[in-house]
DNA sequence: CACAGAAATTGACGTGGATCATGGAAACGA
DNA sequence: TCGTTTCCATGATCCACGTCAATTTCTGTG
């Protein structure tokens, strides 16, 4: 029905190296999306010493909530992750999805605890980095320093891009905006462009956009009678980027 | 007719001080609120000497464009900021407000281009911190790079807070958020927490917060009616802060 | 001080997307 | 394997807020 239907699951091949959790930093296929970049070999021999690779989890497991004493940053290593936080009267709002190589908790930095909660979309790993520690560390190695700092900056300025989605782009803009960040992230990772698994939810997604699910479920319909993209479950092919683009504004 | 009609133009105590701009960071009011805070005093006195301190903007003064290179943070000294982003139609994002003490630019650490628009709302100075010296002189100053993360991480939970009210909440959730922001960062720079001078217009407030203009008019005249606040023109009293919060969700 | 342009208010009306409701299809635990 | 739960799709209806339009008020400038 759709050519999208045997997609390998979502960075199985990664995985494979990436679920073993004694792959250093060195050896990580991930090392160009991931902080070691632009360290010399003994800092990273050193950086390689305070991480911490976790076991796999499963699709749920919580990695930490907003009632949580912050300890560690995160960097996903397989899988993926969504971080949400809530309003006093439980309302939740998504506020990003985390692919490998992506810092989870760079919001906490500032405070004692988590600022939002993290969940694993499906089986995942992460490399914990005890902040404190990273922070000693740091401290002679201006390299890991401005590596924070990039980062932390990157995804400063891609909230203000979802904050002028959220604020001023329509439904169908939203969605097209989200699945080309997608494709994008699939893409810099080594995965096509056009052909992908969504592990998240359509509600996760409307929640992310600031859509309602029966919104979302319409959208998807719409833009594959329309020949847009191919979506059957989570396979998602994507059959026209070009009008994909145009519809972001 | 309202109490607020008299309030002192924004921050102009503070100004007096801060336009200025010989002052050095020591002597500086906003000491307890700015970068330098934990810094020993020879490091301090090292921070000081890459500082360029602005003369005196005017209202609508351009501080940088999107398309301009990225060279240097701002920290607010007097007066205040609007930041925005634009989409390729031409739409725009308010993206922020900044107050005396914050920092602005922080967005562009990670490109060689700012990533936003930064325009002065009223009169208003700033610091300068030519970003290349900065790094140089926090390499032997890890109190400083600690600051900046801290600063960053700060904004960055502030923006996911943001997403929150610009995907979940409802118009009067949203004016009663801002309009408790606001006040918050007004008491914490020694201000009144409810009277106070609005700087940005209605249209800013509006296209901050995802709204149109009108709705903010009819919910400016409709708090007022509640007995909720008083406003006339920039002038904004907070009469009933406790309902103000409840309305907040 | 007067005038022009911009900003703000207020009302009438329209609509994009939410909500409600139903049925089918996966995913999951026992 | 089955039964239960969660997820997804699609139609019918509704409403919060946007859009349009007409005034009024404010602001800045010669």
């Amino acid at each position: 029905m759709t050519q999208a239907t045997n997609v390998t699951p979502l960075f199985n091949d990664l995985a494979k190296i990436e679920r073993d959790h004694t792959v250093a930093c060195q050896e990580c296929s991930l090392y160009r999306l991931c902080l070691p970049l632009g360290l010399h070999n003994n800092d990273l021999v050193r950086l390689d010493t305070i991480i911490k690779r976790s076991q796999n989890y499963k699709r749920g497991h919580i990695l930490f909530t907003d009632e949580q004493p912050f300890k560690s940053l995160f960097v996903v290593r397989s899988g993926s992750f969504k971080t949400t936080i809530s309003a006093s009267d439980g309302r939740e709002q998504v506020t990003s999805f985390y692919f490998p190589g992506e810092f989870i908790g760079l919001d906490a930095i500032h405070q004692s605890e988590y600022q939002s909660n993290a969940k694993a979309l499906e089986s995942s790993s992460v490399c914990e980095l005890p902040y404190e520690m990273l922070q000693e560390i740091g401290q002679e190695m201006p390299q890991l320093q401005i590596q924070m700092l990039t980062r932390l900056s990157k995804e400063l300025a891609g909230d203000k891009n979802l904050m002028l989605l959220l604020g001023k782009k329509t439904a169908d803009e939203k969605l097209a905006t989200f699945l080309l960040s997608l494709s994008k992230r699939f893409q810099e990772r080594g995965f096509s462009a056009t052909d992908f698994q969504l592990s998240m939810s359509r509600s996760d997604i409307a929640n992310h956009l600031g859509l309602a699910v029966e919104t979302i479920s319409r959208l998807f319909s719409r833009f594959q009678e329309e020949g847009l993209i191919s979506i059957a479950g989570k396979a998602l092919s994507v059959q026209n980027i070009e009008k994909l683009k145009q519809l972001c504004g």
